[in-house]
Formats: structure tokens, C-alpha cells, sequence
DNA sequence: CTTCTTGTTACTGA
DNA sequence: ATCAGTAACAAGAA
């Protein structure tokens, strides 16, 4: 599952790679994939590049550099953006679910850019949620004011980071995870940060000390940070743009580690389910 | 066979 | 208004 540091990584990969390179072909295998006209997708694109790749929370967002369009693109639970040379061999892939992506096309390569240099940049997602998107400035200033703070954005200060907890009332993991709070962060880093600022995810925020909102503000930068260091999160889809897995797994506390013990004390990790999703945590670091 | 998983949106009922 | 809960989406794992 693409949060922030594997979004982010995914950012930082393609805007080393296809950026000012001609767009020669656009093969929608899956029509599913685009929101919105099809047409207008393969039109808006065609004969064009990418200027610049920024991202916000989960979003990745494409400027053309000959119009004054987007590209939006939301990985979801499985998609996957895999760049390579010519042939379609990855160097580092692995196994997504049993499909090989050491060959690309497979059977999840929904959309695929040709570049004038012959290298392809594949879309790939086995679950279908993820998408591509053409639109206009306007739109993006639209949908851009419907998401929160972005942690690695320059007005992610501790002031503004506090003013999310007012008046609310719902679990401090609702509250990480709502898109339009705080922007980027998923199941998995939800619970590592929570874990990181030893709080419980079912503390409701208004029982929140000034303390414990700086602990959690602290641990978002702590725990992305090294995130992004280690290249993400692997279970098993999620890859950067070259195919390669993310590193972090060694470093998770508690994400999937339920009924083993916490390395910090020894108690068990458990899991309980908050705001409908499976949530881990120590009952004995966490307060 | 059933149940669970995931991010997001949409909806319902409290 | 705010929030919790659930369904939907797809496909695979357990």
C-alpha cells in the first residue's frame, strides 16, 4: 500500500528518469484506469512530456511542460509505476503476487507510456482501485484545497499541526488518517507513528496532552523520514520505479506484528480494529 | 466455501 | 455538524 514515503519515493525515482522525455505512445489496456474521457486522456498527453513530478499526500501529480494540464495519478492498494529501458526487463523486480515483473507488460500493466527514447514507463495494478486522471489547473487548485497537511511540506509546523486536534473528538488514528487532516499518512505508518509516540490509536483526541500532540507531530517526521530513507514498505506489491522493493519492513514496531512481542518491552502486540481498519499497538509503551 | 485485506468515497443512522 | 459504521470497488491470501 502506497503512503507517503513510497509515493514519495516513486516521486523522487521518476523525476530522475522520464522527465523532458516525448510522450510516443499512450496504450490504455484497461479503460477502467482513466477517470474520465478516454480520448481526451490519450489526446491531452500524446506528442508531449512531463515538465515536473510533485506529490501531495498520496498523490502524485505530473505537469506537462507544452500544456497547461495534469496528469494525476493514485496508486491505491496495488498500483505500481515502473519505468525501464526499451525492452520492458526490470533489474531488481520480484514477484508481484505470481505474476513475474521482471517482464513487463504482465497481465496488471493497465496503461503504458512509450517515450521517444523507446523506454516505457507501465502502470500496473492488480486490484484496479488506482487511477489516471487529465486536468486543468483550476481542477488540481480544487482538489489540492480537499487535502490537509502535507508532513513534508513546508507549512507542516507544530502550530498548524495542533490546530487539527480542536475540537475534535474522534480517535487520534481516525484523525491520522483522514486525508484532509494530515495528508500521506496509511494504516501501516499510522500505527508506526502512534507506536513511535507511544499513544494508543483509540485515545480520543480531546484527552490529548499539548505533550503528546508535539510526541505525535515528532514522530510523523521521525518515522517518514526514515521511511523514505529505506525506500517504503514491502508486503508484496509495492515497488519504486525501478522495480525494487522498499526496504523499511526490518524497522516496523508494530504494523503485522500482532501476537508477537514488542521489542521494546516483550509484551504481546495486539490488535483490535479502529475506525474499521486492523490496528496494532503495544497495550504496555503505549498510553 | 467464507472471511479478511487495502484507500477512498458514499451513504446511513445516531 | 460530527462521528461511527458499513458497503462498494477487485482480486488474492488464508
Amino acid at each position: 500500500m502506497p503512503e507517503l514515503p513510497e509515493v514519495e519515493t516513486i516521486k523522487n525515482d521518476l523525476n530522475k528518469k522520464v522527465l523532458n522525455k516525448r510522450i510516443i505512445q499512450v496504450d490504455v489496456r484497461q479503460k477502467k484506469a482513466i477517470r474520465g474521457s478516454l480520448s481526451i486522456f490519450v489526446k491531452t498527453l500524446l506528442g508531449k512530456s512531463f515538465q515536473k513530478i510533485n506529490r501531495v499526500g498520496k498523490l502524485l501529480i505530473f505537469k506537462t511542460k507544452e500544456s497547461e494540464f495534469y496528469l494525476l495519478i493514485h496508486l491505491k492498494v496495488t498500483g505500481q509505476l515502473i519505468y525501464c529501458y526499451k525492452n520492458g526487463v526490470v533489474a531488481g523486480g520480484h514477484d508481484f503476487p505470481k505474476v513475474e515483473i521482471n517482464k513487463l507488460p504482465n497481465k496488471y500493466s493497465h496503461v503504458i507510456f512509450k517515450f521517444a527514447d523507446l523506454s516505457q514507463l507501465f502502470f500496473n495494478d492488480m486490484r484496479k482501485f488506482g487511477y489516471l486522471k487529465i486536468v486543468s489547473k483550476k481542477d488540481l487548485e480544487k482538489i489540492l484545497a480537499e487535502y490537509g497537511l502535507d508532513p513534508l511540506s513546508s507549512s507542516f509546523k507544530l502550530n498548524n499541526f495542533r490546530e487539527i486536534f480542536k475540537n475534535k473528538k474522534t480517535s487520534v488514528k481516525a484523525v491520522l488518517m483522514d486525508q484532509k487532516l494530515i495528508a500521506g499518512i496509511g494504516n501501516i505508518y499510522a500505527d508506526e507513528i502512534l507506536f513511535q509516540a507511544r499513544i494508543k490509536p483509540n485515545r480520543k483526541v480531546n484527552t490529548l496532552k499539548k505533550e503528546e500532540i508535539k510526541n505525535i507531530f515528532e514522530a510523523i517526521k521521525i518515522v517518514f523520514k526514515k521511511a523514505i530513507k529505506y525506500r517504503g514498505t514491502t508486503f508484496s506489491d509495492y515497488v519504486d520505479a525501478s522495480g525494487n522493493k522498499g526496504d523499511f519492513i526490518r524497522f516496523l514496531k508494530v504494523y503485522r506484528r500482532e501476537g508477537e512481542k514488542c521489542e521494546q518491552c516483550g509484551n504481546i502486540i495486539e490488535k483490535i480494529k479502529i475506525a474499521g481498519r486492523g490496528t496494532r499497538y503495544c497495550n504496555r509503551c503505549q498510553r
